[in-house]
DNA sequence: ATTCCACAACTGGCCTACAAGTCCGTCCGG
DNA sequence: CCGGACGGACTTGTAGGCCAGTTGTGGAAT
């Protein structure tokens, strides 16, 4: 494929996704480009052509759409009438509050967690963590944060609710947007972030909410600490 | 207008919408439809048709699915392809979620103001809950739950975050589905709630966080203490 | 009387065409 | 040379129709 063609395809990625006819299509472009945003492959301020999208999926543009609309109230597409569809640029603002809604969530999950422990979650969480490790080892990134989503996604489940976990994820994707700016940069926190993870598990698994919830607390603020750096870094990605 | 025409709107009201040139129509279906599920003008489980709704707003169907799509991200409705979209029926595991997400928030707001006083915010905080105890005198059921609103979304609001206050607003509609089935009932609880929104407020600006998270959390208990009562009242509209 | 099947009515999913607004380059007049 | 008006090429918004799948009904066969 030439670089001539990349850009008529208005720089959303050579790999052109075929639809799987036995799922929605709505979904299947929602996930597609919320994912490319999340990873940066489409950039903050970046323009979204309907049209376009349409002649890359094969559809018409009422999926499109449909698909667009939703990532429209989520935060990550912008639609101005008549004038395009933009990947919405970062903020701090937006940033901050995302980390304070997460951990709103987070903290109230892992202290009913300490509350009414569950077994089967310790479980799962140590088979992660272990695998966290590795991954921390090899410095492979993207396996690194798939397994740090799926330790928290895992800790939501454990409360039996089902849109706490999403609730969490939404957050924790504005987020990573950031996080993804400089994904390389981040290798050095690997420990860091393992040894808060089993700071958590472990107090949430002696009974103690207190601990758990402080323990929750200090690993979003660790987070979000790390990030306030991008902004300087990549200032033209930022409102 | 006869008793058969009603029918023939399916159910959705006798006051016919007309729709502002100003404002995007599928924002104002949206929120008509929005507000006639949660005070239970549209019953859990009855069937929505989208040609009903084209033909009640004298637009097409697409600004309709539009509409629809985003009730039905926010769990208010229940697309079935090909069979027709329905609202959603009520689940105390849905509500008790409901509670567990917006007491997460609403604790987590107060924690910050009680830490950061916002002088504002109290003279409205204080001329909503005077305008409340109004309401209650005259045992007006809607104005009190309107100013119910209000005040819960000022404290968010009085963060400073944006998103913060939409979201206790949606978590708060599905528990309002379920008073709204029995609003009468709720008239002996005027005073208490007042009471507790008093108490909130006061320990923000006596400046005690532990206080007031303590105040908010006993106040979302209470009011899905009430709450419970409402599927043995009326299991047809539950799961 | 009961079971089964075919058909008609209706549903939401998707497509195409058109409407309305915005942006930008070009051309004309000064 | 400069400025403003105009037009064309976009954009998203909306309308209306076709299609595939579901459902309920009524008639035929048992």
């Amino acid at each position: 494929m030439t670089e001539d063609t990349r850009k008529l395809l208005d720089g959303l990625g050579t790999t052109v996704p075929s639809v799987d006819y036995k799922r929605p299509t709505p979904n299947q472009v929602f996930e597609y480009i919320r994912d490319e945003i999340i990873s940066m492959q489409l950039l903050p301020g970046q323009k979204i052509s309907e049209n376009t999208l349409a002649e890359k999926f094969s559809v018409s543009r009422t999926p499109i759409r449909e698909a667009l609309n939703r990532l429209s109230t989520l935060g990550f597409v912008e639609v101005r009438p008549q004038r395009g569809t933009f990947v919405t640029k970062l903020s701090m603002s937006f940033i901050l509050e995302a980390r304070f809604i997460r951990e709103s969530l987070e903290v109230a999950v892992v202290n009913q967690l300490a509350e009414n422990r569950v077994d089967s979650m310790a479980m799962e969480c140590e088979k992660i963590l272990a695998d966290q490790a590795k991954a921390a080892k090899k410095k492979d990134a993207l396996l690194f944060q798939q397994l740090d989503d799926r330790f928290h996604m895992t800790l939501a489940d454990a409360t039996g609710f089902k849109r706490v976990g999403g609730a969490i994820e939404l957050e924790k994707a504005h987020m990573d947007r950031v996080r993804n700016l400089s994904l390389v940069e981040l290798t050095g926190q690997y420990e860091h972030v393992l040894k808060q993870h089993h700071a958590i598990l472990d107090a949430i698994m002696s009974g103690s909410p207190q601990q758990a919830v402080q323990a929750m607390r200090t690993h979003m603020r660790d987070v979000f600490n790390i990030l306030k750096i991008a902004p300087v870094n990549h200032p033209e990605f930022f409102v």
